[in-house]
DNA sequence: TATGAATGAGCCTTCATTCAT
DNA sequence: GATGAATGAAGGCTCATTCAT
């Protein structure tokens, strides 16, 4: 029988991509240096993606789904739009503080003329803000005038932002602690209630 | 005599950059092609900049300082947060609809890891945010918990985001027009008095 | 019990090889379409030969070996050249109609550098030729000056360009009838007898 | 000013290319190896082709052309289809004693299913072929039946084929004579005339 | 015996940069 | 000052071949 495939090694070189894409830009990442910091032969990827751009698509809807998942999960659970927006933040700062590379490679591809996601993932983002809009709207959380768009921008935009000015080091405060996640929060909150 | 250097072939050069790193993105957008557009030499570049790389910064600076110099100018003009903040985000918007690539330009860099403005840049914005915050203190217009980095996220951030949202079509909704901009006014001032 | 080998698999793969090299080329019929077109692992050919270019001289040789079979065979039956000729460029239609692959694929590595078929087909090739030429002499139905290369080129390439050349569509008449092929077996006869 | 462009050096590359493709295939044929044995740079060749694929199209349709041009002047000046035949011939066999690789090239290219020459030349090959025909039916030297197919293969084919079955000794026969062409054209005439 | 995961040399091509003119 | 011919490193990708299983 032939050899099993490994799987651990497509996971370095995931990794490892979103590293050097961050790192270098999408440009910049080439497949050789992916490779070799992966531990892998050059042609390995070639195996599982037609090239590098279809890989970095994945990788990117995946961190994208990753996000909705989750949004999807706690407009299952919880009833108030407060909760859902602190624990969509949280969350957001939980993948940055666990996996700071996963939200840079996001903030970075997000704002990439070059790598927009697809249309069912962009459907899906709708539909879950719209979800936000109509408990928002029952409990009085959200102001009349607040569309699906701000509060996408609101609610992903935001804080991805925040925090990559953070990681950027823009305004010379590092990192983050518990108080800025609460901040904001609140501002978030505040102005989806304007 | 000397012939009088033609002032406008780097500002072509200048102009087809900007809108070949929009079209292409930084990787796409090679020297050859910008040169030929631009009616201008291979070399010809490369005796006002290094290279590809500091032409593009200094582009990305140039930028960043228009908008500066803009915030600057209101901030001398006008005594109310409110005015301030209108008229710099119809300025935005302004250059959006004179120049879709130039605001495409900063939004595709200022989200580039590669591509960080200059630590004086970096100041002056900072500077400028706190002059916001200052005035929107005494008029009550800001909060008391909104920092620099809010107001720069607001005022800054918010509208660009907004734009290319639009721009890409993301929600479908193509383009913008007035009663869009003052939505967006307004979230911003309602949010920074929170 | 050793398991028997399946004889079927390494002539599927034959099969599939000479199909690819005439659809895409040497260079462009890779192993792994090949074997996967065989339903075989990449790694079966290997025990039968050293690599991609042994698998296709050995095809080529049994080709050309068909071939002189055939003639081999035609010189007992007969004792006329004419018969010899009309029966062997016979055969060489019938194999195109059958087996057009078989035919481009000859045509094609007959004529590349990179193949040179072996010394002893080439020989015995050669042999068949004077043998051809031993009979006509006797007969009267070959002239004194043709050689055993005319007759090769005569009675075995001639017919292959012919084929090829309509096959190729070259002067726009596509494929071949009965009549061609009596044209082209008088022509051989005639010039033969020169 | 700028650099004048080096004719010779794009002519080395040519020649080059048509030795190495004759040498090794068209697939063997590296860029890299042209260029370094051209004593040019790798990139070089793309300033004047989109490609390799570009350059061997354009250096086989020249062949083609400079045998049909050569087949052109014959016509206008000779009277007789032995003339045309017998001066072609030899100028074929010119080219083969001048630069055997251009004769080598044009037959490995002629037999490539890949390398199919534009319908331009073929048109223009076959109007030559009915004009030898016009005259030698005029002059009672190519027989009824014989078609412009024929006269193709016989005239163009035959020798370019024999030449090269010399220069890979097939029969062990290396080179050529002029009792070999006058051979050759002998034949040639005289399978016109039946 | 047969498999097919994994390799890595080598392919074609691009393009920022240099420098003779 | 300005040109653009020429360079060659580096890129993405293919695929014949190997070898652990």
């Amino acid at each position: 029988m032939a050899r099993i495939i490994d799987i651990s090694k497509m996971e370095r070189v995931k990794e490892t991509a979103i590293q050097m894409v961050v790192e270098k830009g999408y440009g910049g990442a080439s497949i050789a240096t992916i490779a070799k910091k992966a531990g892998v032969a050059e042609g390995y990827l070639y195996r599982f993606y037609k090239g590098k751009e279809e890989l970095v698509v994945d990788l990117l809807c995946n961190k994208v789904n990753e996000i909705a998942d989750e949004l999807e999960l706690l407009l299952q659970r919880c009833n108030r739009v407060a909760d859902v927006v602190s624990l969509l933040v949280k969350k957001i700062f939980q993948i940055a503080e666990n996996n700071p590379d996963h939200i840079k490679f996001l903030y970075v591809l997000m704002h990439d003329y070059n790598f927009k996601i697809g249309d069912r993932e962009r459907e899906r983002i709708f539909k879950l803000c719209r979800e936000i809009k109509n408990i928002g709207s029952n409990s009085g959380e959200i102001g009349e005038f607040i569309t699906e768009e701000d509060i996408y921008m609101l609610v992903n935009i935001f804080p991805i932002q925040f925090i990559n000015l953070r990681i950027k080091n823009f305004f010379g405060n590092k990192s983050w602690d518990n108080t800025d996640k609460e901040h904001i929060i609140e501002i978030i909150i505040k102005t989806l209630k304007a």
